[in-house]
DNA sequence: GCCTGAAACTAACATGCATCAGTAGACGGT
DNA sequence: ACCGTCTACTGATGCATGTTAGTTTCAGGC
C-alpha cells in the first residue's frame, strides 16, 4: 500500500487538490452568528479582542479546575475539549473556527475540563472585564452568546446519542460529517474533503474506542470505500454516502432557517 | 431468589425504611440557584410559573421539530430528554425537580429532542412572554438562566465521557451517584436509598446498552455487594464504594464552593 | 383467587472491541 | 544518510456486549 493511497483517492475522484486554507484574519469572530448581528455589534465582538496568538499541537490553552479571566476564540485550526481521568484522555467536544470556545469559564469559576489545541492554531483572547460590558450593555451581543452556549449543548447532546447508538466506524463517520456541515455554515467547506491534524489516536479519543481500533474503523470506511482517511484528511467522492452511512441528520446544528434569532426580542 | 431481595437489603442495611417523598409545592423553583437569589427574584421567577399541572409516566411533554411558546419547569419526579432514531429511544439526559427543563427551546426554535416524563410527574408552565420579560429587566434572572443552561452543558460532557470510559456497570452507578449527588444539592437525598421510577429498559437506553445487558449489569452491582436495584430504587449501606467503583467525582455539578453568581457582576 | 401484561431475569451463541505483541512507514534531528 | 520517535498498521486471543428465544416474578384488574 503506501504510495497507493493517493492513487486509489484519485481513482475514486477523492482528491480534492489543493488543500484548504484557515483565513488568518478575524472574520470568522461570532462565526454563523454573524449574518444575524448588526455591523454595529460585529465591530464590537471584533473589540472584544484583545490579542490575537498562535498554538501548536498539544498546546493546553485552558486547564482543568483552572479560574480564567478571559475568554478564547478560535480563529484558525482545531480545538479539543479534553477530560483527563484514569491516565487516559477523553475528547468530549471539538471546536472550528468562528467558535468561542470557553463561555463557561465566565460564569462558572472553575473549568470541568481542558481546552487543548488539536493542531497549529490562531486564537483571540477576550478579556471578561470586556465580555462582562458586553451583557450590561450590548443585549443582542448578550443573547448570541447565550445562543453559542446552547449550541455547544446541542452538539454535546448529539454526541452522547452517537456514542450510544452507534459502532466505531460511523462514529468516526459522523464526527466527520459533523465537522463538515459546520465548515459549510461558515462557508469553508470543500466539496470532497476535509482537511484536519487529527492522528488516529485523536479518533480514538474522541470515540471511546481504543487506537487500534479506531484504525480498524478508518480501515473499514476505506474498504467500503465511503471515505479515505489519512493523516486527519478525509476525502470522499460522496458525502451523502458517508452522512447515510453515519446516520448524519444535521438538524441539531440549526442551520436551516430561522432561529429565534430572527425575531425581534432578541 | 424473589422474596429474598428484600431480606439481603435488610441484612446488608441497605433499605431506608420509608420512601422519599418530593414535595408538591413550588420550593424548587430555581433548585439550586435559589440561595444566590434575593427573595424578590425568587418570587418573580415563582411567578413566571402560570400554571400547574400533573403527567404520567411515557408522556409527551414536547416533541423533537416543535415550536414551543412555553417552557417547563419540573416540581416532582424525573423528566427524560430522548432522541428516537432508528426506532430505538435514546436518552440523553434526565432531570430532578426544580430544572428548567427545556430553555433552549426558547433560544433556540426547534427542539432538537422531545421532553418525555419518566414516572408520575408535577410540573409547572412559564409562557416564554415572561421569560422576555425577565431577560429584559432582571439581570440577575437572565444570568440564572445561563448558568442553569451551562450546567447542564457541562452534565452533558460528563455524560459523554462515562460513555467513552466506563463499562455497563460502571455507567449505572454513576448515574445513580450522579443524581443522588443532584438532590443532595437541594436537600433532598436520603442516606442509603435513591428512590425512581426507571425501569431497566431506562437505564440501558441511558448507558447505551441492550436490555438485556443492562439486567446483567444490575444483577453485577448486586454480587458485587454495592448496590441493590429494584423497580428503579437504589439501596446501599455505602456511597463511598459506589461513588469510587463508579470513578464518580462530583466536581462537574459545581456544588462545591462559590460559583462566579457570589460576585458582583450578577 | 385468578388472569393478564409488563418488567425482570436466564441461557446460548454471535459480534464488537480491548489487549498484547509486534512490524512498517513517515518525519525530524543530527 | 542515519537514527529515534511517533503514527499507522496487522494478527491472535479474551472479554464486553448484542441478539434471539425463552421463563419467572410481580402489580393491578376482575
Amino acid at each position: 500500500m503506501g504510495a497507493g493511497y493517493r492513487a486509489q483517492a484519485e481513482r475514486n475522484g477523492w482528491s480534492d487538490g489543493g488543500a484548504m486554507e484557515f483565513p488568518n484574519t478575524g472574520d470568522f469572530l461570532a462565526g454563523r452568528l454573524r449574518d444575524k448581528l448588526s455591523q454595529d455589534d460585529l465591530e464590537f465582538i471584533e473589540s472584544l479582542v484583545a490579542e490575537t496568538r498562535q498554538g501548536e499541537t498539544g498546546d493546553v490553552l485552558l486547564s482543568r479546575g483552572a479560574v480564567t479571566e478571559q475568554s478564547t476564540i478560535l480563529i484558525s485550526g482545531y480545538i479539543f475539549r479534553t477530560i483527563e481521568s484514569d491516565n487516559r484522555r477523553f475528547i468530549v467536544g471539538v471546536h472550528v473556527p468562528g467558535d468561542f470556545v470557553d463561555l463557561h469559564g465566565f460564569a462558572l469559576k472553575r473549568l470541568d475540563h481542558s481546552i487543548v489545541a488539536a493542531g497549529p492554531i490562531t486564537y483571540g483572547i477576550a478579556p471578561h472585564e470586556r465580555l462582562r460590558d458586553a451583557l450590561e450593555h450590548r443585549p443582542r451581543v448578550a443573547r448570541a452568546l447565550w445562543f453559542a452556549t446552547l449550541l455547544d449543548a446541542a452538539i454535546h447532546r448529539k454526541w452522547i446519542q452517537m456514542l450510544e447508538q452507534l459502532d466505531a466506524p460511523r462514529r468516526i463517520a459522523h464526527i466527520y460529517c459533523e465537522l463538515h456541515r459546520r465548515f459549510e455554515l461558515v462557508g469553508q467547506a470543500n466539496a470532497r474533503s476535509l482537511r484536519t491534524p487529527f492522528t488516529q489516536i485523536d479518533l480514538a479519543d474522541m470515540c471511546g474506542v481504543s487506537a487500534i481500533h479506531a484504525n480498524r474503523a478508518v480501515g473499514k470506511l476505506r474498504e467500503l470505500e465511503l471515505a479515505e482517511i489519512r493523516r486527519g484528511d478525509l476525502y470522499t467522492s460522496d458525502w451523502d454516502a458517508l452522512r447515510a452511512y453515519a446516520q448524519f441528520q444535521a438538524d441539531y446544528l440549526y442551520g436551516d432557517g430561522p432561529l429565534r434569532f430572527d425575531q425581534d426580542w432578541l
